[in-house]
RNA sequence: UGGGCCGUCGCCAAGUGGUAAGGCACCAGGUUUUGAUCCUGGCAUUCGUUGGUUCGAAUCCAGCCGGCCCAGCCA
């Protein structure tokens, strides 16, 4: 009882505030919801917000949430989307109630339609498309009426049954709610209710050849499930008005509210359809599940957990407030989720060789090495080092400032969990590039320390040459260079051409499973990485998920 | 005077008449065999603006300023 206030603090949002109220008055008994996608493309970040919304609620609550697919516009739709939309949502952790299509409730959305005909609150028109714009007027104008709209009941009734049974083309009739050509709103200037559209349907197949659209559809969905509270992004408030006259208007087994919130809007990323097919189709990038898309098969490739996701949508919180998110706040939910439950290994992902020259030529050791700093119960493993092995190229610098902890000329440095090993000469090629390094170790340095606690600030990563796996390694970065690409007249200037950097010459430690493999691993001071769907024994290919939080890469951008 | 909606720290976001939570980012320290993680501290006398009501206003009222959405037989 003491706790209950405290509860709802850290989670709460105004719908939340709404159902506390509906809840509080009886003004309904338990909470559904529903996640409406139409199956016309893949569901993105964006959609998982309201995902979370929906369904988060439905579980805080007690109650359900329906995953229902809005499938009124046959052309468009298609059940490869529907399949992917199902695993998406399942792949997030959520459970729906009930799965049902729109295009399930036809008949009874016919059966509705013709009930607003009998009462005279919907006709036939036989304008054209062109025509219905011409007379709806503009935002300062008011519309005028169709020559149709006072059809009797039995000819509108006629005309519509006439309509669903195949005798008219496409456009040749519609039927419209009569509401007011002089509204201000626009929505309600005898909005469209049914269109006549010869198309096979994914789900009806060729029963029907007229079409419900999106707004009568839609809030007679909701009742016909019990829908309780109907959430919905911003660019629908004006269709409230519509949502509510047409409920009023028919008698429906439940009454549901609709109420709008900001959809997502991520800096760096496009979440608009059109323009993400655009990027699959002209070839910017692999497919819908690119690695450095933000679709939700895309993130799952990159290497992105499900809980991640999660806490993103519940770090952003839900308003009425157009923003924009920044990219750094989807970063701290990854590596925060990642950090805990990725598993250590060593990997040189640009790899420079180092010779041990008073190290043993045939002998090799193994190193213990905690799979997990901070977690115990993940264990050890052993890792194998030798005379010869990797360590990258970035952490070696021939004139190297105060400040760089890594190895040059004559310093020393720690191999994690091995030696210490300083720099004694350093081979170059004819072209004068970096081809190896000859370096000594200390004996006495085994496992990291030295007797005389002589202090050696830097430690880096390696692989035994000799024991190392080669693998492919996919470095991603965003896709756009600007911060808002979807703003600019032309998205494809905003690309950044170094999104994808593949390093063909990675080498890992033995200890990787190489394919089949959905966990994460960390590799130490690299960042998170997963195996790529593509990954095989032979061929192991690793994406790059997120790199680490690096303050080296402040401190020298800022020198 | 077309209609609808929104404006709290760099980015999000609590707050619902009693004297500005939290997260991200940033800054300064500490721990550390990942320049990671972790820990500590700092970070809005002020809530778009002006005026009003009130003992008291981010919260109520009015005006103004700024932004977003709507003219598909798309959703």
């Amino acid at each position: 009882m003491s706790d209950s206030s405290a509860e709802t603090s850290d989670s709460s949002n105004f719908i939340r505030d709404i159902i506390d109220a509906d809840l509080a008055s009886n003004k309904v008994s338990a909470v559904v919801t529903r996640f409406p996608p139409e199956p016309n493309g893949y569901l993105h970040i964006g959609h998982a917000k309201s995902i979370c919304l929906n369904f988060g609620i439905a579980r805080d609550y007690g109650g359900h949430c329906n995953l229902r697919f809005d499938d009124t516009n046959p052309e468009k739709e298609s059940v490869e989307y529907v399949n992917s939309i199902r695993r998406d949502v399942e792949w997030l952790g959520f459970t729906w109630h009930s799965n049902p299509f729109a295009s399930d409730y036809f008949d009874q959305l016919y059966a509705y339609a013709l009930d607003l005909i009998k009462q005279g609150l919907a006709y036939v028109d036989s304008q054209n498309a062109d025509e219905i714009r011409a007379n709806r007027g503009t935002l300062t104008e008011p519309g005028v009426d169709s020559p149709y709209r006072d059809r009797s009941v039995e000819e509108n009734i006629q005309l519509f049954e006439a309509m669903r049974n195949d005798e008219h083309k496409d456009g040749e009739h519609a039927l419209r709610a009569k509401i007011d050509m002089q509204s201000p709103n626009i929505n309600m200037r005898d909005p469209v209710l049914y269109r006549i559209r010869h198309a096979t349907h994914h789900n009806t197949g060729d029963k029907w050849c007229i079409y419900p659209l999106y707004d009568f559809t839609h809030g007679l969905s909701d009742a016909i499930e019990g829908v309780t509270h109907s959430l919905c992004t911003l660019e629908f408030e004006d269709h409230r008005p519509l949502y509510d006259w047409i409920l009023d208007n028919l008698e429906t087994p439940s009454r549901p509210v609709q109420i709008e919130f900001a959809r997502l809007q991520l800096e760096y990323t496009l979440t608009s359809k059109r323009k993400l097919n655009m990027l699959v189709d002209e070839g910017h990038v692999s497919g819908w599940d690119d690695p450095r898309m933000l679709t939700i098969s895309g993130m799952r490739r990159r290497g992105f957990t499900p809980e991640s996701i999660v806490s993103f949508c519940d770090a952003i919180g839900i308003t009425k407030k157009y923003s924009t998110i920044e990219m750094g706040v989807l970063e701290n939910a990854l590596r925060e989720d990642l950090n805990a439950r990725a598993v250590r290994r060593m990997a040189v992902i640009n790899p420079i060789k180092v010779v041990i020259e008073n190290y043993p030529e045939d002998q090799e050791e193994f190193f213990s090495g905690a799979n997990h700093p901070q977690n115990p119960d993940y264990g050890t493993r052993e890792v194998p080092f030798s005379r010869e092995i990797y360590i990258e190229r970035d952490d070696f610098m021939e004139d190297a400032p105060s400040k760089f902890f890594r190895l040059s000329p004559g310093r020393e440095v720690r191999l994690r969990f091995a030696y210490y090993i300083t720099c004694k000469e350093v081979i170059k090629n004819e072209a004068g590039e970096i081809e190896s390094l000859i370096c000594t170790y200390d004996p006495e340095s085994r496992g990291g320390k030295s007797p005389d606690g002589r202090k050696v600030k830097g430690t880096i990563h390696w692989v035994s040459a000799r024991h190392a796996v080669d693998a492919r390694v996919n470095l991603y970065d965003r896709l756009f260079t600007s911060a808002n690409p979807g703003a600019a007249a032309d998205f494809h200037q905003a690309l950044n051409p170094d999104s994808n950097i593949m390093m063909d010459n990675a080498k890992f430690e033995p200890a990787i499973e190489l394919t089949n493999n959905p966990i994460a691993y960390q590799f130490e001071r690299l960042g998170y990485f997963i195996s790529d769907y593509d990954s095989t024994n032979d061929n192991p290919v690793f994406n790059r998920t997120m790199t680490l939080r690096d303050s080296w890469a402040k401190i020298e951008q800022s020198q």
